[in-house]
DNA sequence: TAGTGGTCTAGACCACCGG
DNA sequence: CGGTGGTCTAGACCACTAC
């Protein structure tokens, strides 16, 4: 029945709990409409306390898998829209969640000194250090976006050590610099195609295209990036889940 | 110092903290950066415990007002861009929190029986009815959106009986129904303006438009609404926040 | 009446951070 | 070291739903 939690794990409890649930849903072992197992029961079955359970269950109903009903139960969703979630995560992991495979062309990457404009949305000062870096972003080996990157430098003052074509930039921010994500302001909006964009997206100037503008704030609340992402209209659309904020 | 919660009242201790941290920072009592009060202050100020203070602040997070750092404590956020956070509102409401004044025409209204697709994003029959409405959507006098909305017509069969150029759509179906919205999936994408909506939006056919397909769940997991928005590219910029799952 | 989710309490231990 | 947020406990009462 592999019921057990690890209790010595780093992981929390509620997670592990959280990470059974999304498993047997996802693998279709309770069907969309059907109830979940109720807080009470989950608290008994993995012997953790109500609370515990319950915020597993939270998590659940924040990701869109399950809703609640009050004197009912919690039950799977039903989902009518094709749904990526969409969780604040860059174009490598959002493309292979759509299962294409990414790739990048670089196409610049420069130390510059922030504009007023950057500075602003870094939350830095005029003239401070920054990375601009530009990549046109394949999805399997296809022009899909053209995306323009402004990270503070002194966040990773080495970052023109690493190979962008190859590797991520989240990847690299987390993992050799630990730097963490924890939110994002966004703005969608539709445009035409600049000629100069629209040529390497191999789309004609003028065609409408997405465009996404994104600062990501990381877990000490300063602005890790601003980035302008152009997606061919044709190709792309961004999917999102909203919940009302009774957490 | 009005430092007293209603312990009488339907509205739960922690929305009320959340209410007044919320007036404090957006009346900018509490600067960007600057430190919101603790959990455990919380608590004793208001004589709650530690989680219900902490419910509070959690919920401020999700919403993107204040960010958290372990062991050092919650600050309110900086932010870079102009977030109108969207938290699953209607065109009315979304209008007035971007300080426009918003209006409606309606150009449809007919029960009609469910297609395919819309049978199949509302999660009902084929042939079940619906209520069609469409409305040209106005900011300040001038054309912004045209609307086109599925909603099932068992959940509110007298839908025809109420002035849809001037009452909200979510209004009636919450307050006269009590239906209430509880998460949405949206989809984005940008295209080319149709002939029709363009004259509606007195913009040039093939002008590029930001299309919103939005899905809304009542608290009962069924699907209320379905509907798509066409906005005009050069009046509208949709805006999100989104955050890391760790609740 | 029994079961559900929503709220709340009064503690606890932990990891982490600053001085 | 003291303060912070993150997790967890073992209860409690409530409003609501279904039977």
């Amino acid at each position: 029945m592999e019921k057990a939690l690890d209790r010595n794990s780093y992981i929390p409890l509620y997670a592990q709990i959280q990470q059974k649930l999304r498993q047997m849903i996802e693998r279709g072992e309770i069907a969309p409409g059907a109830p979940v197992p109720s807080e009470r029961e989950l608290a008994e079955r993995y012997g953790v306390s109500r609370m515990t359970a319950r915020q597993a269950l939270r998590a659940l109903r924040h990701d869109g898998l399950v809703y609640r009903e009050r004197g009912i139960g919690t039950f799977v969703a039903r989902r009518k829209v094709d749904v990526h979630t969409r969780n604040l995560v860059g174009f490598t992991e959002d493309m292979r969640q759509r299962g294409l495979k990414p790739s990048s062309k670089l196409i610049l990457l420069k130390r510059e000194k922030a504009t007023q404009q950057i500075a602003n949305e870094l939350g830095i000062e005029v003239g401070e250090g920054v990375f601009h870096l530009e990549r046109l972003r394949l999805a399997n080996g296809t022009p899909m976006a053209y995306e323009s990157n402004y990270i503070p430098a002194d966040l990773c003052p080495d970052l023109d050590q690493y190979d962008l074509e190859r590797d991520s930039l989240y990847r690299i921010l987390e993992e050799e610099h630990g730097i963490r994500m924890q939110s994002a302001d966004e703005v969608l909006e539709a445009a035409r195609a600049p000629r100069r964009e629209a040529r390497y997206l191999s789309i004609r100037a003028g065609s409408p295209v997405l465009v996404v503008h994104r600062v990501v704030y990381g877990d000490n609340g300063r602005a890790i990036e601003s980035v302008r992402t152009i997606y061919r209209a044709d190709r792309y659309r961004a999917t999102f889940h909203l919940t009302k904020n009774t957490l």
